[in-house]
RNA sequence: CGGGAAGUGGCUCAACUUGGUAGAGCACUACAUUUGGGAUGUAGGGGUUGCAGGUUCAAAUCCUGUCUUCCCGACCA
């Protein structure tokens, strides 16, 4: 492509509407432009990057056997009806109606239709496994889209679906399909960690994601550092180790105005670990109080898994009153109100908790001391914590879900009624899988992980150009045909070169290719009376000037080996 | 939805506190001098100050409402 009369254009300052490195770096680089919160244009240059990311997705895709199919975005509601996913998706659902009022949404995953394709081509267990995907346009109306390309509001997704007979195929299936991520994430040189995971929405048995790590991260990874552990924080196990000692006697004291942990911990001279805190919680409009470690988190997505429930709430003052919890001294004992406490709390002793009375605690607390409705692992894990497979020490990284992987089972396939006949002409669910990629937000987090001051450092796999062609005097012919004869040439050899012939001052041409993150720079300089023009890597300040002659091989060498 | 910040030429901001009819830098146009890391000078073009209402002789500025965007919390690729 050659600059001079195209779309091309960069912006000097950062715009006020990105935050994130990679949003701002991608607005003002001309590659993507926002339309609303969660929503954006992607410009050529940006495309460009896009299609090369699909085109490596796609490469290992079709190599792992899946095939590509191209799935509606518009579709009726009653589809997502069936398997009670409107229900379970909820807000996060577009919805609109056609002229008849006929309720439709746009999609935000694509099980249903998946499977009800499978429905028209499998019979018998010789028509399985296969595995399907599309690269096609989500819809899902977050809560909150931020972080440029990273939350928004419509997105491309690779989503890919497994159809097997039973659980051993799905293991195969699953497994070739991990096969195929990992390709795809190493051709995409990105920095990438997978870790276990929830199923969330999706339903099904086990889930594993793909997170790239960045500190723009917005989940939290449990790592261990002595075995390859791995864990989403929302579903790492919290193991402690009980300390014994012998229980003393269970005494009130006084604690004026000291409400939360940090305050009784430090008036009554005991460390945080030794405090249960209590969480006065909403879950159905029942008020549940939810008793962990004092220096610890609840994770409600634990809780609401122990609970079997969707959704919990903080309480609000008017359910509390319904209790004799009193908020900053509520404690378990003597607690009229339902009562889950977390599993560590069972081996602490001698602990410190509210009193339930304004200005009370009780100290050295026991188990034996109060009652409970349920117990179990609803706490989040920290660093520092004790790795639950080897008992090393956990530390936490940020990522970013770039993809996922899901053993969905049989939801869906019993729910939609696909099903196969076996070899005695029994009927069996058909076993299915699910795997996302989200493009843009690969996209993102490559820049959040590859960049300097002067802007983004793409690799080679997915840089709009591979190399660009700078010409430093436009008015100088001989420069500007050696440039144009360069950009011939390597375009002939399938070199995708980008040719930098605006009349602009050098500086600006320079700035620009790095700010666009162009790998390899070749500059058509004065130089060129002497056959010589120079090479630079945008990673390297250096440049190594090189025979007009050898430009190609050189380029093509370099490709070769990066 | 709760909490915080902000909407002024294409972009970044000033003027708002203390009302008097909008200004700078970048970008753009023309000319000149420049030309190897975002040049300089001169002269220009471009804004119903997010929208609607109100107060006032007079509103970017004060008041009310509303919309939008960003950041912090519950969702997810």
């Amino acid at each position: 492509m050659k600059l001079k009369n195209s779309y091309f254009y960069t912006l000097r300052e950062d715009v006020k509407d990105e935050e994130s490195l990679s949003g701002k770096l991608l607005v003002r680089s001309g590659m993507i432009k926002k339309v609303g919160a969660g929503i954006y244009m992607y410009l050529p240059m940006g495309l460009k990057v896009l299609d090369k990311i699909k085109k490596i997705v796609k490469e290992e895709m079709d190599a792992a056997g899946a095939e590509e199919v191209l799935m509606p975005s518009l579709i009726p509601s009653e589809y997502y009806e069936t398997c009670g996913r409107i229900e379970a998706l909820g807000k996060s659902m577009f919805h609109l109606s056609d002229r008849f009022d006929k309720p439709f949404v746009l999609g935000p995953t694509h099980e249903e239709l998946f499977t009800i394709a499978a429905k028209s081509k499998v019979n018998s267990y010789k028509d399985l496994p296969f595995t399907i995907y599309q690269m096609a346009d989500k819809f899902r109306d977050e809560p909150r889209p931020r972080y440029g390309l990273i939350r928004v509001r419509e997105f491309i997704m690779k989503d890919a679906y497994s159809f097997d007979r039973d659980e051993k195929g799905l293991d195969i299936s699953y497994n070739k399909m991990k096969e195929a991520y990992n390709h795809i994430y190493d051709r995409l040189k990105i920095n990438y960690k997978i870790v276990k995971a929830d199923t969330g929405v999706m339903g099904g048995s086990l889930s594993e994601e793909y997170q790239a790590i960045t500190n723009i991260g917005e989940d939290v990874l449990v790592l261990c550092d002595s075995c390859d552990y791995s864990s989403n924080i929302e579903v790492s196990e919290v193991v402690s180790k009980e300390i014994k000692e012998e229980e003393k006697k269970l005494e009130l004291v006084e604690t004026p105005n000291k409400e939360s942990i940090e305050e009784v911990s430090s008036y009554l001279n005991i460390p945080k670990s030794k405090c249960v805190k209590a969480m006065l919680m909403n879950v159905n409009d029942e008020l549940v109080t939810f008793f962990i470690r004092g220096d610890r988190e609840l994770n409600l997505n634990k809780a609401c898994k122990l609970l079997k429930v969707s959704d919990i709430t903080f309480a609000d003052d008017e359910l509390i009153s319904k209790s004799n919890a009193v908020p900053g001294f509520t404690g378990p004992i003597n607690l009229n109100s339902k009562i889950v406490v977390d599993r560590e709390i069972l081996s602490m002793h001698n602990f410190c908790c509210g009193g339930n009375k304004e200005g009370y605690h009780y100290i050295n607390a026991n188990p034996k001391d109060f009652k409970y409705d349920a117990f179990g692992d609803i706490s989040n894990v920290l660093e520092g914590d004790i790795c639950p497979v080897c008992g090393g020490k956990l530390y936490f990284k940020k990522g970013i879900e770039i993809g996922n992987l899901f053993k969905l089972g049989t939801k869906y396939s019993t729910k939609l009624g696909l099903t196969y006949l076996d070899e005695n002409n029994k009927s069996f669910p058909v076993v299915m899988g699910c795997y996302g990629l989200g493009i843009g937000r690969i996209l993102a987090s490559i820049i959040e992980q590859n960049n300097d001051e002067n802007g983004i450092i793409f690799p080679l796999s997915i840089a709009p150009y591979q190399v660009c062609i700078v010409v430093i005097d436009t008015k100088n012919e001989e420069q500007v045909n050696i440039a144009n004869k360069l950009y011939e040439d390597l375009k002939s050899k399938g070199i995708d070169v980008l040719l930098d012939d605006r009349e602009e001052r050098p500086g600006v041409k320079f700035k620009d290719m790095d700010l666009i993150g162009i790998p390899l720079r070749i500059t058509v300089g004065k130089k060129v009376t002497d056959n010589i023009v120079e090479v630079k890597e945008r990673t390297n300040s250096e440049f190594t000037e090189i025979k007009i002659d050898n430009v190609i091989n050189f380029v093509s060498d370099y490709l070769k080996k990066h």
